[in-house]
DNA sequence: CAAGATATGTCAATATGACTGTCCCAAATT
DNA sequence: AATTTGGGACAGTCATATTGACATATCTTG
């Protein structure tokens, strides 16, 4: 019967749909390992894990982060925090300082050879950022930031957002 | 959902600063924790963990895996699955079968509890990542996945791309 | 067929990174 | 003066991973 001809544009847009949902769970959770690999090498050999290069990271990031702020980004608890930043403070790579304005306050930054191991963290991570960039181009930059951002509840868009500025 | 869409900077063009580096790679981390979140509430009161997510997510994907092809895609070792699969098996959710060319091998499969299960856990990372693709539109789409594929080590992109077929 | 490789499972011991709950002190805010 | 906030510390627990060794069944190959 003529009127039972299949159409030539995609089949169901439901199976389509969670096709392209699962393409993206599955190269978010692919692409994050494979970002995060190479760093992994440098901090075995350091006797640090993944929990200690966030915590260089973001202090890199912004030098003079409050203990509680940098809590805030890790989003762990600070019994959690605490031990990292103990151990990176006891072989010297980070060093705390009283706030100005707020006695209270840790300012954490990070010591020469803190720097210097994050900069070798940090190659790794850019190495295969840049080659991805570069294979993909810059619309498609453009596209991967726009994704994740809407990935990202609305409430912790700005927390993120506020690493840029400054 | 009516979310105030933020201006995007475009990448730019002649060159990758280390700034455009920095945001992806804080936008895949917070990204990826985003992602996983939903799910996490509904692991927590199954009593399971990400681990379990995972092997749920990828038996769903691809019925009747093999343990080994399974191990391959989780990259850890097979004492970490093997307690993981225990768990699961035991309470009901996956089960094994002798394969049919290779008898050595064990199949893999959720019984109707375990993809009970396993579509609730979809639905949550569904729910996050349906938002985001209509936040930032189809082109972005297909720049986001290009981006992660091009983070993928070339030997591990047909692993991934695999799941897509069939 | 015998030898070796492969797929899976299991043992013990260990490490990392997270958690909850409780308590404390100093400094800021009210 | 009372309360809140920022930071730190204690004990105990859990989830997830590791290495290394070993066992068994099955498949492949010389």
């Amino acid at each position: 019967m003529g009127a039972r001809v299949q159409p030539l544009t995609p089949a169901s847009p439901l199976y389509l749909r969670e096709d392209e949902i699962r393409r993206g769970i599955e190269l978010l959770y692919f692409g994050y390992q494979a970002m995060v690999r190479g760093a992994d090498a440098i901090l075995a050999r350091e006797g640090f894990g993944r929990a200690h290069h966030r915590a260089l990271y973001f202090i890199a990031r912004r030098p003079g982060l409050a203990v509680g702020d940098l809590l805030r980004l890790l989003a762990i608890t600070k019994q959690s925090l605490g031990r990292v930043l103990g151990e990176l403070q006891d072989k010297g790579l980070v060093e705390q300082s009283v706030g100005a304005s707020d006695r209270r306050q840790r300012l954490l930054r990070l010591t020469p050879s803190g720097a210097a191991l994050e900069s070798a963290l940090f190659a790794e991570l850019e190495a295969g950022m840049a080659s991805a960039y570069g294979e993909a181009g810059q619309s498609a930059v453009t596209g991967f930031w726009s994704v994740l951002i809407g990935l990202i509840a609305l409430e912790d868009r700005a927390m993120v957002e506020s690493l840029r500025r400054g």
